[in-house]
DNA sequence: GTTCAGTTGAAAATGAGTTTCGATACATCC
DNA sequence: GGATGTATCGAAACTCATTTTCAACTGAAC
């Protein structure tokens, strides 16, 4: 995937954060990874980058650029998944296999900021349910 | 809420399955529970029922109705809820403090059987994120 | 090069969820 | 109503993802 890192460094230098290898690594390995990557991903991804990463630090290093806004973290089927944040968009989940495609449209016309039933509304999220092509092939 | 457990009693008989004091007490929890209850509440309702409930129990028969039908399963924030089966609709999440409230309109276009970029969808799930009355006013 | 606080990673702890297995209690038969 | 067989129960042990702890390490500044 592109994903520029240098801003994701710079702001870091800036707040006085440390610009590790590990760090890189984590990040290096997001990228490799695509859309949605889980934990596990991320790591084994990382750590061709840098063997002697700790998943610890994977762990660390994504939450700490999900606070900072950097990536998404969802959930689906017990697992967790991030992924460096892209414009607005959902995605497709296949129940067979547990895969994650991107959908690029959005049908929800609740805007950020709309109030719902006295809920302030910040964001949603949407997945599509179903079976991939190879899955849908299988069940034949 | 309004749920009658008869159907599934009556099934779980007509099945060969046994209706057992601790199965009523799991529905009965989770009648009590309302909308999208995690399996600790269910739990600690059911128990009022049944006090020599077993917490593995409420995992087990949680998981033989989401099986069967009769409840959906999903996952926000890191928490497991179920939900007796009703009218499609989706849910209100508070990032504040976690509640859940229902939200019975459904903006998504997409159709049961229908194919997107080759995937065949069978559902959807859709939660708008957000701050709840008590949490906005909290936050000011 | 020295210093020092932010960061790392191994190991231990935590906690949700699952498996195991002897005990229990539904549903059936008589 | 009581005996029987098996599905189900619940306590304890286990699994595994995630978090915490803490001594060692290392960027960044001087």
């Amino acid at each position: 995937m592109s994903f520029d890192t240098s801003p994701v460094l710079q702001a870091w230098r800036s707040r006085g954060r440390r610009v590790t290898a590990a760090r890189r690594a984590v990040l290096e390995g997001l990228c490799r990874a695509g859309c949605a990557a889980d934990v596990r991903t991320v790591y084994r991804l990382a750590k061709r980058v840098h063997p002697r990463l700790g998943l610890v630090t994977v762990y660390r290093t994504l939450d700490l650029l999900a606070r900072e806004g950097w990536v998404q973290r969802w959930e689906e089927g017990g697992v967790v998944r991030y992924e460096l944040d892209q414009p607005h968009h959902h995605h497709l989940v296949c129940l067979g296999c547990g895969q994650v495609r991107r959908w690029d449209r959005c049908p929800v016309p609740v805007e950020s900021g709309a109030t719902v039933g006295g809920f302030l509304v910040t964001g949603h999220r949407l997945e599509l349910l179903g079976y991939c092509p190879t899955c849908r092939e299988v069940m034949r």
